[in-house]
DNA sequence: CGGTGGACCTGCTGGC
DNA sequence: TGCCAGCAGGTCCACC
């Protein structure tokens, strides 16, 4: 579900609403995640204080008042929300915190494809599931020179590159998608072989796309929500993803849907080649 | 090392 | 109406 815009939608919602909190109480209902949740880790973190909101990639940080951080990954259908506590639980909501406001933060996620870690706040970056990260496309690490280097070491397609989170952190199915239409190539291009020209304008579309889609509050296909349970309205703005037999919009011609290894990709056979 | 395909889960949709 | 196949925003691991 969440990519980098929707991860950061939801930061930007909690941020306000957790910042200087304390967590009274953290109830895990279910430790099957992705990564089995640590039984100590609500004992770890009842009574802490909440100092800030961070996000790296797909990850959203809470820090703490103890040199710890609380990490959250969305994986593909995981929510983080913040309710009243009247609000009925739902099927699948896996950890409830109850802060010192009287607000509950909760986590929701049928698939169990996220996951919910404690580290140490001064070695964050050391995290296994951290520690391999590229950077954020706004990381000014990131820019056309960067991307070229990547694309001419890789014989994979340019889609699957994009998806890499070594090469750079954030991008997911929907975006990869989005942003090659943009910059007009086509997803299925061995990433070697694209010119000087198109890699740069694929950096530049990459940044351009993702802080579009974060104006938009992120994209709501089915089932994404913010930190209010709100969707994000980006998906109007879709060109490509999830529009397959659709007319492009800027050309007479249909949106064409193929898979590649196991996933859609989707791309205007006129506006992309 | 690099690339690919399947596994991990639940839920929804569309075709029959 | 019911059933089943296929698909879903992510990552990881075994295998070549």
């Amino acid at each position: 579900m969440p990519e980098l815009p929707e991860v950061e939608t939801i930061c930007r919602g909690l941020r306000p609403r957790l910042t200087g909190r304390k967590l009274e109480s953290v109830q895990i209902l279910e430790r099957r995640l992705r990564i089995a949740v640590d039984a100590r880790l609500a004992p770890a973190i009842e009574g802490r204080r909440i100092t800030g909101v961070g996000r790296r990639a797909k990850f959203i940080l809470l820090f703490l008042d103890s040199n710890t951080t609380w990490i959250f990954h969305l994986g593909m259908s995981g929510k983080l929300v913040h309710v009243d506590p009247a609000t009925p639980r739902q099927k699948h909501d896996h950890i409830i915190a109850t802060l010192d406001s009287g607000y509950q933060l909760r986590y929701h996620d049928p698939r169990r494809f996220g996951l919910s870690v404690l580290a140490a706040s001064d070695a964050i970056a050391e995290l296994p599931q951290l520690a391999r990260l590229g950077p954020d496309p706004f990381d000014p690490r990131f820019d056309g020179a960067y991307l070229y280097n990547a694309c001419r070491k890789s014989e994979r397609r340019v889609r699957d590159l994009l998806l890499d989170q070594r090469v750079i952190a954030g991008i997911g199915n929907i975006y990869a998608n989005e942003i090659l239409c943009r910059a007009g190539v086509r997803p299925a291009t061995r990433s070697r072989r694209l010119s000087r020209d198109q890699v740069e304008r694929i950096a530049r579309q990459t940044i351009e796309v993702l802080r579009e889609a974060i104006r938009w509050c992120g994209t709501s296909v089915s089932d994404y929500r913010d930190a209010d349970d709100r969707r994000g309205e980006f998906q109007d703005h879709l060109r490509v993803y999830d529009r397959e037999g659709e007319t492009c919009r800027f050309c007479p011609s249909r949106i064409k849907r193929v898979s590649l290894g196991n996933r859609s990709a989707y791309y205007c056979p006129a506006c992309q080649r």
